[in-house]
RNA sequence: GGCCCGAUGGCGGAGUGGUUACGCAGAGGACUGCAAAUCCUUGCACGCCGGUUCGAUUCCGGCUCGGGCCUCCA
């Protein structure tokens, strides 16, 4: 039994799909105009571990996720005209970096991708409906959103008209009828991107979008959408009104779902305030992208997240003690990779934890405890099955032990014979040369390799 | 100003009306030629003030502080 926590309702809920066998899911994508940073990648991963919960709860082919690309929008046409280019140039480039981010993350693309420049015909049908209806209306080619028309606007953000029009920031534009209108269409010019439409040449409103795909590709109403918290208020609650007053009354989603901000300190990470960090960086600067994953994971998802080096440090020491043992439970390498290939079944208390909102402090509590299991047991097979146990559950969150294990093993192996070279040392130290003895040491330890003594020889590692 | 959310030990981070997880770091010990790894033991916290209660870190109210949203934003 998966439970989530409901932004609309403020509270966990059950989470029973309308239908187990087909098991709707939207979350909000990349808008296409620069690298992602690190906060972007939150949701992508957090988003990616509850698919994979699904699965592993209602069948691997039960959920049909959805996550947008927006590759139209202001900001893409202001990156365009500064680099001299057509937009299509910026989004197709930084659509390729996403999901090459992304990937390296673990996380697995989504079953559907809708483009916004790709759907245009059902975003105008929508915008024509809702104007039909009577909750739109056309001014000076663009038309807007009429959020008077709409008693039930305000429910998944919790705040009134008054409030929102109190205090508003932003001059309203004189076309509006109500300061809390909302564009669905606006006019282009010649040189900008549009298309035709009944209202005159243009381009989507960012709100509609969603609206409009989520539709076309998933329903009416979905069960789960999901994105950051910033776009409960304007974006979501948006989305709700559009589609509940194009439906006829039929909710969007049942449930929704916030992930938290990761923040540099201070103040949230975002490239309007220039303080950002990327996965592509901090793949350059050395660091595995499962370990990334697993500092994005060190954090319930709703809790801001401040990003630090400690941070990275100790999800890395984390992933390593986690390999070593999952390593060392077995015999030979050739074990290592035989178990890789068969992994057991996830923890039942682990896969609990997860289930309970994602509660991923739990369950690494029950990893730590699987990964001493696995070196302290007292039989071969006891240790052997904590492992694939171990192994088995931290697939549930996208990951898998063993394979830096056996990379690590290779590179040594393969790089300065260890082996030649600790059977030497050996040799050294039963004549008691122990100068000659650390002068090996010293050496692969120049070459990053740490060597063990241990009871029943000595083993090495990659520092 | 309005609306949300949060405040747990040196750090990260769960959870609970009554022995306060888990990890990292720290301390002591075992092992060791030294070290590492490993194992054992161990110190350290529930923002402030009231209320409810036999009992509150946990529930309620107020306060302080921090963050987010109200504009593009994951």
């Amino acid at each position: 039994m998966i439970r989530l926590y409901d932004t609309l309702a403020r509270e966990k809920r059950a989470f029973v799909p309308a239908d187990p066998n087909r098991i709707t899911m939207y979350v909000c994508g990349p808008t296409v105009y620069g690298r992602a940073h690190i906060g972007n990648a939150r949701p992508a991963v957090v988003f990616d571990t509850l698919a994979r919960l699904i699965r592993h709860e209602f069948g691997p082919d039960s959920l049909v996720y959805a996550r947008n690309v927006t590759d139209v929008d202001d900001k893409i046409i202001a990156a365009a005209e500064a680099e001299g280019v057509g937009p299509a140039v910026i989004t197709e480039r930084y659509e390729r970096f996403y999901i090459e981010d992304m990937g390296a993350l673990g996380v697995t693309p989504p079953d559907i991708a809708p483009h916004a420049t790709q759907e245009i015909c059902p975003m105008v049908a929508m915008i024509e409906r809702l104007v039909e209806l009577g909750y739109a209306y056309e001014a000076e080619g663009h038309v807007l959103f009429s959020v008077p028309s709409d008693s039930d606007y305000g429910s998944l953000s919790r705040r009134d008209r008054d409030a929102m029009v109190a205090g508003a920031r932003v001059e309203v534009a004189p076309y509006k009828r109500d300061p809390a209108d909302f564009v669905l269409w606006k006019p282009s010019g010649e040189a900008v991107i549009g298309w035709e439409s009944p209202w005159g040449r243009g381009r989507p409103g960012w709100h509609v979008e969603c609206s409009a795909m989520i539709e076309r590709h998933l329903g009416e109403t979905i069960d789960i959408h999901g994105g950051g918290l910033d776009l409960i208020f304007p974006h979501h609650e948006n989305e709700i009104a559009q589609s509940r007053c194009a439906h006829g009354g039929a909710p969007l989603a049942r449930y929704w779902v916030h992930n938290g901000f990761v923040d540099m300190g201070a103040e949230k990470m975002s490239k309007s305030l220039g303080n950002i960090v990327t996965p592509a960086e901090l793949l350059a600067q050395g660091h595995r992208g499962e370990t990334l994953r697993l500092a994005l994971l060190s954090a319930h998802y709703r809790s801001p997240m401040p990003w630090t080096e400690d941070r990275i440090a100790s999800a890395a020491q984390t992933l390593d003690s986690w390999e070593r043992s999952f390593g060392g439970a077995f015999e030979t390498l050739v074990d290592v990779k035989e178990a890789m290939f068969h992994p057991g079944r996830p923890n039942p208390e682990a896969v609990a934890a997860l289930s309970d909102d994602l509660n991923v402090a739990n369950f690494f509590a029950v990893l730590h405890r699987l990964a001493d299991e696995a070196r302290n047991a007292a039989t071969a097979t006891a240790k052997v099955d904590s492992a694939k146990e171990l192994d088995a559950s931290i697939r549930l969150i996208g990951m898998e032990l063993g394979h830096e294990y056996l990379k690590k093993l290779d590179e040594v192996v393969d790089e300065i014979g260890i082996d030649q070279k600790i059977a030497e040392r050996a040799e050294a130290k039963k004549n008691r040369d122990f100068a000659a003895a650390d002068h090996i040491r010293d050496e692969l330890k120049a070459a990053g390799i740490v060597l063990e003594d241990e009871p029943g020889g000595t083993t090495w590692r990659r520092e």
